[in-house]
DNA sequence: GATTAGGCTTCG
């Protein structure tokens, strides 16, 4: 047994034979005979485990001597050694290890530890661990009883193949307290910060400062391949907690750089704010103890000792020459050359200087689906993203909220005119404004993507709201509304149906052919009939949406859904992820021909723990029969297949979440999926929202989404019901795809509107609003129904004052 | 576990 653990709080060393000598880290020299040595430890680093090939195994770990915090010596395990000191020891244990070999380190120079190794393979070497018990004090109480939890876990009697993996502890060390060579976990508030920008090397670099109630001020490098790994901080003051950062020396200072097992977890800095956890690592630790560092730091940086928070800036308050922070939303963009993309954005509120018009090239400009802001004027204001930033432009949809970092307002008359990216502008007014992001990361410049949850945008949403023309009806167009006669004879239907306006804006009621020979961008009143509509099939109108990217496609319907559930279902089952227990479930044989049998279910072992047994499952190989069936027992069933041996997720043309009836699915360009732990201690509960968030699936959105033929005297007009289809049927999208009821009232409405073989003079009239507009790519003029709900009565005037 | 990284703008 080359790894020999002790019970918890055994004395270190205490089972060390006795014919070995123990000698400190610093005496260790190349060369010398160390067949009766031990060395003791306590391991400050612990690397992964690799395999070059084969059944060789390599370990490497970083052992401090326990009586001198100075001497740290790095340690190379080998074979099965190896193997078992991974499965077996944790950062902070203890070790006594003997039977080893002293090479010179090969990292000496770099990591500035000890100048030898030592080598531990084969029969003599020899390991003995022990764990130092948690410490009783007070501010480490709560630590304890998580940790009882955690055992409580370990002694969980589990069904079938049951694994749990140990929750690791972790201890916080303070920015002043930081020793070269040393993996540390820590906590700070970020005091400067780069977005993640290219390095020179293989990856995308953030640089950060972060400082705590020592007052030092660290530096931290974290290097990823991905920009979308790096630590999400939205803004200076953020909190951050770093695990598994290495002190690094760098130009005669220390530094924190992100080793293997890396994770990084932000919270808004706002002392009063949700503390919504942000990180990009699928399933991370988060328990009171983090809450109470939180707090502790959000009190002490309220304090203002450690940095001052940039004034957040709104358009209305920007002064010309300066820098500033923007946190606005997307509407457009279009490349102008190489080195510079515009940014068409706005925040709700009005510019009050002028601002200068940017020409773009017909066909360069990309559009969302999102309206822009009536009168337009002031609200909408240019961004020049230059060099570096154009990349990051790149990677925007229209839509998008957005916080750009060091933003400057700048007139017209300090930058070229021509050389607006080769564009002409069109009123060279020297205080007209632009907005540039120079080149480069000086002052943390770039450009960071906001989710729709954070605490800014809701503001910015809030802001918006009523420029976006939501707000409820005048009072003359409730008069309007009220006061129109019935169109059609009572009785020709039992219900009366007509429809209402639920915008505020004053447009003139006008005719479709006076709308048709009218400018894009604006709202139109009119009266019209409904000629003819498509989808017949109501239910080819339902739509999957992503936000993201924009995209739709078509509900995958039943034959589709059950031939990927049924290729899954003959694959080799494999044993579930650390954070779950198995088990089978027998189901009866469904229809004739079928036989009962056993079905692979997986657990989270958290939950089974908190007696939530019914909360969530995975369910490995099952068709889609018996997965919706499971789903009416189960609050949450995600079905999951095998693939290499480990356990995935289905392919995303599948519903990646049951929840009762509904099925939820993600957007297979944006979203990319991991099957992680859906659930954390403490987590208030678990829908299709955490769900998607954890196993990075961007969720789709059901829609309605028809092409309706409208008519009156004078013309007919071609528009979408999309964006408000769910405000004029009054039912929602969700509920369309799982509910008879709502798909009645769907086609009902349809058919009440639009009566089959009906004529024009018993169809009724309706009030609606249309939104005219350009397509994507700004060459054609389409038109919407917004604003407008269905309204049934009873009978026909019966509701009149 | 190779390498990448310390601001501090102003150009367009």
């Amino acid at each position: 047994m080359p790894v020999s653990v002790l019970a918890e709080g055994a004395v270190p060393g205490a089972q060390v034979p006795s014919h070995l000598t123990r000698i400190p880290v610093a005496e260790i020299s190349a060369g010398m005979d160390c067949s009766r040595k031990s060395v003791q430890g306590r391991v400050v680093s612990k690397g992964p485990l690799v395999s070059p090939g084969g059944d060789n195994f390599v370990l490497k770990t970083v052992l401090q001597d326990s009586h001198s915090d100075s001497s740290s010596i790095n340690v190379v395990l080998l074979g099965a050694l190896a193997k078992e000191f991974d499965r077996a020891v944790s950062q902070g244990d203890v070790v006594v290890a003997s039977g080893f070999t002293v090479g010179s380190s090969p990292t000496h120079h770099k990591d500035q530890l000890h100048r030898c190794n030592l080598q531990l393979s084969g029969e003599h070497a020899c390991l003995f661990v022990s764990r130092p018990p948690a410490p009783p004090t007070g501010a480490t109480l709560k630590r304890h009883s998580a940790q009882s939890a955690e055992e409580a876990l370990h002694q969980l009697p589990t069904q079938g193949s049951s694994r749990t993996r140990k929750t690791p502890k972790y201890t916080y060390t303070g920015l002043d307290q930081l020793k070269l060579g040393v993996v540390v976990n820590v906590y700070g508030v970020v005091v400067f910060c780069k977005q993640p920008f290219r390095s020179r090397g293989t990856d995308y670099c953030s640089t950060l400062k972060i400082t705590d109630q020592s007052n030092q001020i660290v530096w931290c490098s974290i290097f990823c391949k991905n920009p979308v790994d790096h630590p999400v901080i939205f803004q200076v003051g953020d909190i951050i907690r770093l695990h598994r950062v290495k002190v690094k020396p760098f130009n005669e200072s220390v530094s924190l750089v992100n080793t293997f097992g890396f994770s990084a977890v932000t919270v808004s800095c706002a002392d009063d704010g949700p503390l919504e956890p942000r990180t990009t690592s699928g399933s991370f630790h988060w328990d009171q103890e983090d809450v109470r560092k939180v707090q502790e730091l959000r009190g002490w940086a309220a304090t203002g000792q450690a940095a001052v928070l940039p004034a957040a800036v709104p358009l209305s308050k920007v002064e010309p020459r300066s820098y500033f922070d923007l946190t606005c939303q997307l509407l457009a963009k279009a490349p102008l050359d190489a080195t510079c993309t515009l940014l068409r954005v706005w925040d709700g509120t009005r510019c009050r200087h002028p601002l200068l018009e940017v020409w773009v090239e017909p066909g360069m400009m990309e559009a969302g689906p999102a309206l822009e802001p009536r009168d337009a004027q002031g609200l909408v204001v240019n961004v020049l993203a230059y060099d570096n930033h154009v990349e990051s432009a790149r990677q925007l949809q229209p839509g998008d909220f957005l916080k750009i970092f060091n933003l400057r307002a700048l007139p017209a008359a300090s930058s070229k005119a021509e050389g607006l990216a080769g564009s002409q502008m069109k009123e060279a007014d020297a205080s007209h404004l632009t907005f540039h992001l120079h080149g480069g990361t000086a002052f943390g410049r770039g450009i960071r993507v906001l989710p729709k949850s954070s605490p800014d945008v809701q503001k910015l949403m809030r802001d918006m709201e009523p420029l976006l023309q939501r707000g409820e009806p005048s009072d003359e167009e409730v008069l309007e509304v009220w006061c129109t006669p019935p169109e059609f004879p009572a009785g020709a239907e039992q219900v009366q149906i007509s429809s209402e306006r639920r915008c505020s804006h004053d447009a003139q009621q006008v005719t479709l052919s006076e709308l048709k020979h009218s400018s894009s961008g604006r709202f139109h009143h009119v009266r019209v009939q409904l000629k003819s509509f498509e989808p017949q099939r109501l239910h080819q109108a339902l739509k999957l949406y992503c936000s993201k990217c924009c995209s739709m496609c078509d509900v995958p319907d039943e034959e589709q859904l059950a031939a990927v559930f049924a290729a899954s279902s003959v694959k080799p089952g494999c044993s579930g992820p650390p954070w779950t227990c198995s088990g089978q479930a027998d189901l009866p044989s469904g229809s004739p021909g079928s036989p009962a049998r056993a079905l692979s279910i997986h657990l989270s072992t958290q939950l089974v723990c908190e007696g939530k047994t019914k909360e969530l499952l995975l369910l490995e190989g099952a068709t889609l029969q018996e997965t919706s069936h499971l789903a009416s027992a189960y609050s949450n069933v995600i079905p999951v297949t095998s693939s290499g041996g480990h356990m995935t997720l289905l392919d995303l043309s599948a519903p990646f979440l049951f929840r009762g009836r509904k099925r939820f699915y993600g957007c297979r360009r944006c979203s990319s999926a991991t099957l992680r732990e859906p659930y954390v201690k403490g987590q208030d509960s678990i829908d299709e929202k955490s769900v998607s968030e954890v196993l990075g699936v961007e969720l789709l959105q059901f829609v309605l989404l028809m092409k309706l033929q409208l008519q009156d005297a004078t013309d007919t007009l071609e528009v979408f019901l999309w964006r408000d289809a769910e405000l004029f049927f009054g039912v929602s999208a969700e509920e369309a795809a799982t509910n008879q009821e709502a798909q009645d009232v769907v086609s009902q409405t349809m058919d009440s509107l639009c009566p089959p073989g009906g004529s024009a003079d018993t169809q009724p009239w309706l009030q609606v609003c249309v939104a005219s507009y350009l397509d994507g790519d700004g060459k054609r003029t389409c038109h919407q129904i917004c604003h407008t709900s269905v309204v049934r009565a009873p009978s026909a005037g019966a509701a009149l004052p």
